[in-house]
DNA sequence: ATGTAATTATAGTCAGAGAAAGTCAAATTT
DNA sequence: AAATTTGACTTTCTCTGACTATAATTACAT
């Protein structure tokens, strides 16, 4: 893992997190502490806690604002369907990463699946194919991978 | 064995690799390091440490970025060396899919990962990808997948 | 005491600068 | 001819700060 400031924030929140499924934090706090300015928690945020990843985030401005970070977790084949569903018709490589880290984060796949579906989609096995289509024929990839998986055992 | 400089960074890469079979770089400092340009990395990279031989590669850019290269353990099953070496610059559905069958019958691979790894290659999954491309994206994917299961454990 | 305005305390947005890595093809070496 | 070397250009990810939006509190007038 890099030591770049946005990955120690990630961490932390995760941290956080990992105590009980949801945190909340004092935005410019915790930018302060950790010497960063406070947009910097808003990037990490927005691109890392999404509800493609399983997140959830509210917030409150004004005194005695904050910002509340809270992991959801659903059943098997309701999450395999959910994230089908938020695929869509194209979708590039970090999304795709997302979504599987997500899935194996909470559970619905395992770590074997999870490189398996995670080699199948990467930009390395996409190479061969034009650059215009392989957001596209991720996301076909992803979504046949995952309908198999689900296939797969143990409901 | 020239002393030219892809030959010095093959090297070192390899010694790093010796240790515990991963290594990450940052790859201008290395390419400093060296008195190199940093692309040259590339070229070695995709040269060398290819699928074929065993090695994934990994990489994000922007701050804090990396190349992350991994060796495939040394004693995975050498059918799935095997395999990803005959598999070629491209493959039609039908071979594709007696491959997976021959390793699935053989025991190399498990039930789960062939519904995986077919669901992947499948014509269907790849519909968006234009004709011409079809069996060369499937011989990519293939081999990143294979690969990508012998790092799975009890294989 | 009550409603409104001003002030203060937070958080959000966005665009631009900065930091890596990737691509590609021309030039060079082997 | 094939492999290597190079650098100009591209893409992706991160960091920053100025500006905006919203909520709570305080001040003030009635």
């Amino acid at each position: 893992m890099s030591p770049s400031i946005s990955n120690q924030i990630t961490q932390m929140l995760l941290d956080m997190l990992d105590r009980d499924g949801t945190t909340e934090i004092r935005r410019n706090d915790l930018a302060q502490s950790l010497g960063c300015v406070p947009s910097q928690i808003n990037y990490v945020i927005s691109s890392r806690f999404t509800p493609e990843r399983g997140y959830i985030v509210e917030s409150r401005r004004g005194g005695g604002g904050y910002v509340k970070i809270t992991r959801v977790s659903l059943d098997f084949p309701t999450a395999i369907m959910h994230a089908v569903n938020s695929v869509g018709s194209e979708i590039d490589p970090l999304a795709a990463r997302s979504c599987i880290m997500n899935l194996l984060s909470r559970g619905v796949i395992e770590q074997n699946g999870a490189r398996l579906i995670a080699a199948a989609v990467d930009e390395n096995a996409l190479r061969p194919v034009p650059y215009e289509y392989r957001d596209t024929v991720r996301a076909s990839i992803l979504k046949q991978m995952l309908l198999a998986y689900s296939q797969n055992r143990k409901g």
